[in-house]
DNA sequence: AGCACGCCGACT
DNA sequence: GTCGGCGTGCTC
């Protein structure tokens, strides 16, 4: 009799399995992959089957047996991943797994998992024929059922629609011997928002052959070719192009593929476009799908009825058959860090799971993260496909602009001022939502704040409230102050919201739009402004980072970013890097039609690394200072990094937290490892926060000591009420 | 995580 | 006398 291990599915971080259960005969078809529900103690759970054992250490009466199994599970391979994800970033085998299972796989006994949804088809019998030539008496809905089915087999769902059936019309004539029925499989069908995406395969330039030879060499194996390649190239130098020739060389060898793009990058458009190419063969997952969709999706490419997924960072978890390539398109993307435990990074994953199955693995983006650019051959398309030269990005100074003068300066109303004349299409970005960030009284000094988090209150003015961007307070705007009870209020700073306010005055009658998170939040609102933005003939969009991602306007002849050193500000180590992708991200949505364009940077630093060199358009020169700076640093990629995050309602037990594991760490860490913290966090949700951030040059033994020393404190439950979450490769 | 078992204080 | 506090331990 073989033994299961089976993992349990929990939320718990304390209960450790695998727990081992005896397969009975009629469940002999279950394998590592398999998921059972099982008794476990007074409960039901569901749980992944891990292992097949010959033996098991407990005497054969203490095992029980799975109650059923479910019909859909995962692959050996996948397992094996999720598992390593578990380990990696240290979280439970639990979550881990849950990431490779069919979506809809929950947690726990409730077990409302997501199934194949069946439809009752019905086809006419011999008899039936007979009936209605023989003119035997029939019902008129009766008859209209019979003569539809003529033309072949239907869905009661289809009858229905046609005739205006009803169930029990078909179960008569069923019952009269007329009609035979039977239920089948029905796969619900992502809807696209009818998109007629041209399939046309457009000539490629030498460099994008180039880099599709290349890609297909290590798709054949080709001695000395590389099998993970970075893919460099400017925005418009057509990236995509490289892709799905790429997937479709992994098609014709018989090989499956995984394309991950950003969330932003979904945008039905770019879905259309694989769909158009690829047709059946495609899979898309992304959370906009319905909970049925995502699970039909996931079984056609368990499968093997699909064999391409495109979809955001979870779908590197796809289970696609003999996955032979896997893509990632813009590679620079923070998308690709899951927040939430387990703290994966899908780039990671993805050269996890390409080494161990042996899959191609291409990361493409016009802004190369650094570690990509030391570590992977890089394979460059230096030139944009309409031959057209990027825009010339011009500085502007905010240092000597006159503060009374406003966000905007003078030089970069006056190219909006041109783009009005021209009756062309502008792009303005500045990160930041709302109307003002700060709301303080002109008399006493007051100042709102979040009563739940130590953050300013943004004035909303379009809602008419103070709003909290770090948790759901929101509150009525108010008129005067409460301390003083003047009425005189200052808006300070700027957001989005009074950009578009001043575009609008200074430069009507041209429509302004804004994007931001306020504005895109309704389903199918972000796509819905874009369109507008396409279909006037002249307008301005103005937004957060949002309006530099996930399209492209060949009108827009001017785009200008506000407050280009935002990012740079921030303390992280990563502020160069950011800050240089999103100024060159934005230069790549101007100018790219016949007009040609210009990019305006209104910034307080002008002379930063990062700043200067995404205005030369100059990545190679930038990287390579950074990596520099990294090095000297010791920052990734010459070390690896890996927080703790604590939180609490309580201070004292979030330091003592803190100071526990701080300590712990200290003895557990490898040599040449550095400990930081703990830090103090603002407060956010009324929590009290503290950080520790660990630098390390052994990454194994760095994640060994913290995943002991969190399993440690999860086992404690004399600090249960301090939330610890752990996060390796922090962004 | 759940849930049971188990051993000590304030009530009918 | 017992109802119930949550400390400790177990779940194949």
């Amino acid at each position: 009799m073989a033994i299961l291990r089976v993992e349990p599915l929990t939320t718990a971080r304390a209960l450790r399995g695998p727990f081992d259960y005896r397969r009975p005969e009629a469940m002999a078809d279950l394998g590592v992959g398999s998921v059972v529900r099982v008794p476990f103690g007074p409960r039901r759970l569901l749980g992944v089957v891990v292992e097949v054992a010959e033996a098991s250490e407990l005497p054969p009466e203490r095992l029980a047996e799975p109650i059923e199994a479910l019909e859909a599970g995962a692959t050996p391979e996948l397992v094996r991943l999720g598992l390593w994800v578990a380990r990696e970033y240290c979280s439970t085998p639990s979550r881990g797994l849950q990431l490779v299972l069919p979506p809809g796989t929950g947690t726990g006994s409730a077990g409302r998992t997501v199934r194949t949804k069946t439809e009752l088809r019905a086809a006419i019998l011999p008899a039936g024929e007979a009936a209605l030539e023989d003119g035997e008496r029939l019902g008129s809905k009766q008859r209209a059922v019979l003569e539809a089915l003529r033309a072949g087999e239907m869905s009661s769902g289809e009858l229905a629609t046609a005739v205006g059936s009803d169930r029990a019309t078909l179960r008569r004539l069923e019952g009269r011997g007329l009609v035979s029925t039977h239920s089948a499989a029905m796969r619900r069908i992502p809807g696209e928002p009818g998109l007629a995406a041209a399939a046309a395969r457009p000539e490629l330039l030498p460099e994008q052959t180039e880099a599709v030879a290349a890609i297909v060499a290590a798709l054949d194996g080709e001695a000395g070719s590389d099998r993970k390649m970075l893919l460099h190239g400017v925005t418009g130098s057509g990236k995509t192009e490289v892709y799905l020739a790429a997937v479709e060389a992994a098609l014709e060898r018989g090989k499956g593929a995984i394309v991950l793009v950003p969330e932003i990058g979904l945008a039905p458009q770019a879905v259309a476009r694989f769909r158009a190419r690829l047709g059946d063969r495609f899979a898309v997952l992304h959370s906009a799908l319905s909970a049925g969709e995502r699970y039909d999706e996931w079984r056609r490419l368990r499968s093997g009825e699909a064999s391409v997924c495109v979809g955001p960072r979870s779908a590197v978890f796809a289970p696609v058959r003999d996955l032979g390539l896997i893509v990632i398109d813009e590679e620079h993307d923070a998308s690709y860090k899951q927040e939430g435990d387990p703290t994966y990074d899908a780039r990671a994953v993805a050269r996890k799971r390409a080494t161990d199955t042996g899959a191609v693995l291409v990361a493409g983006t016009a802004t190369p993260r650094p570690e990509s650019w030391l570590e992977l051959p890089r394979l460059e398309l230096p030139n944009r496909v309409d031959g057209r030269r990027m825009p010339p990005v011009h500085l502007v100074d905010m240092r000597e602009a006159d503060p009374r003068s406003g966000p905007v300066h003078a030089e970069t109303w006056e190219a909006l001022e041109g783009v009005r004349t021209a009756g062309a299409k502008a792009i303005v970005m500045i990160n930041r939502r709302g109307f003002a960030p700060w709301l303080t009284c002109r008399s006493c000094g007051h100042h709102w704040g979040c009563p739940n988090c130590d953050v300013s209150l943004i004035v909303h003015r379009h809602s008419g409230r103070l709003v909290c961007h770090h948790c759901a307070h929101s509150e009525p705007q108010p008129r005067a102050c409460p301390e003083c009870g003047s009425t005189t209020l200052s808006q300070a700073g700027a957001g989005t919201e009074r950009i578009e306010k001043l575009l609008r005055e200074r430069l009507a009658p041209m429509p302004v739009l804004r994007l931001d998170s306020d504005t895109a939040s309704e389903r199918g609102a972000h796509a819905r402004i874009l369109a507008r933005f396409d279909a006037l003939p002249s307008a301005v969009l103005v937004g957060t980072q949002m309006v530099a991602k996930g399209h492209d306007f060949p009108e827009v002849t001017l785009s200008a970013i506000l407050d280009a050193d935002a990012t740079l500000r921030f303390p992280d180590f990563r502020a160069e890097e950011r800050t240089f992708a999103m100024v060159a991200q934005l230069a790549g949505r101007s100018g790219r039609g016949e007009a040609g364009g210009e990019v305006i940077v209104q910034t307080l630093a002008p002379n930063a690394a990062s700043i200067e060199h995404a205005a030369r358009h100059d990545s190679a020169g930038f990287l390579e200072l950074e990596l520099e700076r990294r090095e000297v640093l010791r920052y990734p990629p010459f070390s690896h990094l890996s927080r703790v995050n604590f939180a609490s309602e309580d201070e004292e037990k979030v330091d003592e937290a803190a100071r526990t594991v701080a300590r712990e760490l200290r003895l557990g860490l490898p040599k040449g490892s550095e400990l930081l913290g703990p830090a103090p966090m603002f407060r956010v949700r009324n929590r009290h926060r503290r950080r520790i951030l660990i630098k390390a040059e052994d990454r194994a033994g760095m994640i060994v000591a913290m995943r002991e020393v969190v399993e440690g404190r999860a086992a404690d439950r004399s600090l249960k009420d301090v939330a610890i979450g752990v996060d390796i490769d922090p962004q």
